[in-house]
DNA sequence: ACCTGAACACCGTTCAAGT
DNA sequence: ACCTGAACACCGTTCAAGT
């Protein structure tokens, strides 16, 4: 029988909390040591120093550990990408610094950046990939919109646009391990590059500066 | 011990041939009805009215059993796209021929695309995602440059961009699957657009301060 | 409440044995 | 050569038992 719980994490005890980061953190390293596939229960535990019983005992199953891994991880690169789009002057601007903000920060981060991808690689239905994809188009075709709104972009569909946008950031992580001699830097001008001239409002003719 | 073969198909049996054929077949099938964690060895065989033991006797692993059925679905998705790309009368009309013959291809054939979409949840290293993507962006990449060298796209990377491209294209039936209800026409559309606008010429004139 | 570790059901793979 | 099916090593999970 193990705490229940939704997703409050005030009915956590302070043992619960601390052994749950130990067993991420276990799990985090010993996915980047050995790969996703020789991760068992047993290796984390033993690199943890417990029982494998304890990580079913704390984590409702393999999926929920797996997803708490790839949430922590996300969590930075979310954190780091919204700083960088704070301080910018105009949707498209922001835009920009959203991808440049998430391709450094995959550059800057290699090595979290391998456990994630063993885990998107492996297993990304338990990475949380489906449910944090929808949450992450969302927020982009959010911004989109509002860029449309105030006559930055043209009119195409934001929703179909987040999903492009999406897929081709998550492509980044994927891109920069297979290829470590990528030019980060260029990488992340590139796509903003590419993005900016795909939404933007076409220009033959039309308005100049506001 | 199994048949030793590394590529070459003339060095199979035509029983060999049958045998893979039909596990091929119970395997996509198993895939699509019970989902990818539940289509075991033994839940194929059993479709396939086989022992399980005979699947290792014909696959090097199960790695190449859900490898062969990714190359078979992919391969029935490249013979579309060509086809459509054939006929194109500049580099950008086969660029949007391509995008909107693989969005159209994934909305005619979803249950396929549901065991595809299963395998690339939870075994894409297994479904070949890795190596067959590496084809498929170096062929992407291999059109985008002719187009620049033919005066019609603009001077961005063109390996980045087919990166690019490449995880817009793949978001594609994930997208069909998980919004039925998505126009697949509308979605090919604002596709090709979306990458129309980012690799034709700039119609100002040249770039800013390189 | 927290934790152990053996037991359990299941997996992919192997292999002696059949034809 | 082709195929079977029990045996094997391993997995995630459960659970009686300890503290």
């Amino acid at each position: 029988m193990r705490p229940e719980n939704q997703s409050g994490e005030q009915t956590r005890s302070f043992i619960e909390q601390a052994r749950r980061a130990q067993i991420v953190r276990a799990a985090v390293e010993t996915i980047a040591e050995l790969g996703f596939a020789k991760s068992s229960f047993v290796r984390i535990a033993g690199r943890a120093g417990i029982s494998p019983g304890l990580i079913s005992y704390h984590f409702a199953g393999k999926d929920e550990l797996i997803a708490q891994v790839a949430a922590d991880i996300g969590a930075a690169m979310n954190e780091a990408i919204e700083e960088r789009a704070a301080g910018a002057r105009s949707y498209l601007d922001a835009l920009r610094a959203m991808i440049r903000g998430l391709v450094l920060f995959c550059a800057e981060h290699r090595t979290e950046m391998y456990a994630l991808r063993e885990i998107a690689e492996n297993a990304p239905a338990s990475g949380g990939a489906a449910v944090d994809r929808n949450v992450s188009v969302d927020q982009l075709a959010g911004l989109l919109r509002e860029g449309q709104e105030h006559g930055e972009f043209r009119a195409f569909d934001p929703h179909l646009m987040a999903v492009t946008l999406n897929a081709a950031l998550e492509a980044a992580p994927r891109e920069l391990y297979s290829r470590p001699e990528t030019d980060a830097g260029r990488y992340a001008e590139e796509l903003a590059e590419t993005f900016a001239l795909a939404v933007r409002r076409t220009g033959r003719g039309r308005r100049r500066h506001g």
